[in-house]
DNA sequence: ATTTGCGTTAGAGCGCGCTCAAAGTCCTAG
DNA sequence: CTAGGACTTTGAGCGCGCTCTAACGCAAAT
């Protein structure tokens, strides 16, 4: 994914403290957003290429005013909603289920159930996959700490088995 | 993923409990492996449909021997193989990654030292996968817990931008 | 006057990881 | 004898999320 470095970026700026709801809080007014912003302004903001912002807008993602030159103009608002899906993406929220989620916020204050509904589920998944990852940490480094070249067991007590791997 | 299965069975398995170095010992001789199994017994067991065990052998990751009718038969080393393969699939290694680290396996002993660099390497793949979906875990609860309808901004402090988003 | 540079569009192409289709073989049960 | 079912192979197809190409527009700099 070619947002992988915005978060990179992020964690970085986080250094090593445990990201907290208040480290969020101050991270998307985090120098402020100016009122207008071109593409490769905002491309370098959020380390996207300017191809995948059209590619957003072309989704429906996000609308876009144009200058006189006809040359995107971002304003503060466009911006923010590409830091939210900037950040759904990365947690794993499919393009499908974002275009939805903007339909809803399109569709206008009656939708806000179902929206809290969608991130919700979201909650779960990306819970969902922060226990399958730490179980794969816990066995990576089970592999790497008792020595781990075979394939063939995660266990090595067995060493011939070294062979059949 | 198809192999997404196979980790939710296996973290209902564990339960609530924290995964630990002893759970994941316990993983993979959990219910000895028989020494020989058909493709239809392994996908079963893996979560896998049949077409991608067939699929990893074709891309070369396992070897498995044929009976007399032609059909496979997979012995133990190899479906330990695959629980391996499919850990580290679920863990975000990617196919590619996997046939060089199955070469360097079949290209014996010497390959060790970058076998574990390579492990190493994953490992801080996954480590900061980790730390990325901790972020995002926390701005969705944020988003959720201050009322969270809005795409504009993930810090409600202006109820106004609710209309901009 | 022309080159450089940043932007625009529609649409094609790509890498990944499966996933399936077609056509055939073999064994068993009715 | 035949029908069903599980398997085999090769190769094509697909969904996703970009990513890039081509052809063009405008404007400031040389």
């Amino acid at each position: 994914m070619a947002t992988d470095d915005l978060m990179t970026k992020v964690l970085e700026a986080l250094g090593d403290a445990q990201p907290t709801v208040e480290a969020i809080h101050d991270l998307t007014d985090l120098a402020e957003v100016p009122s207008s912003m071109t593409i490769a302004e905002v491309a370098d903001r959020l380390a996207l290429p300017a191809h995948t912002l059209r590619y957003y807008e072309r989704a429906g993602l996000v609308t876009v005013a144009r200058d006189s030159q006809g040359h995107r103009v971002y304003d503060a608002d466009a911006v923010r909603r590409l830091v939210f899906l900037t950040r759904m993406r990365l947690s794993g929220m499919s393009m499908r289920e974002l275009q939805h989620y903007i339909e809803l916020v399109d569709a206008g204050e009656r939708t806000v159930p179902e929206r809290m509904a969608m991130l919700v589920e979201h909650r779960d998944t990306i819970v969902r996959r922060l226990r399958e990852l730490t179980l794969s940490l816990a066995a990576v480094d089970y592999k790497i700490t008792t020595y781990g070249g075979a394939t063939g067991s995660d266990v090595e007590r067995s060493p011939s088995r070294e062979a059949a791997a």
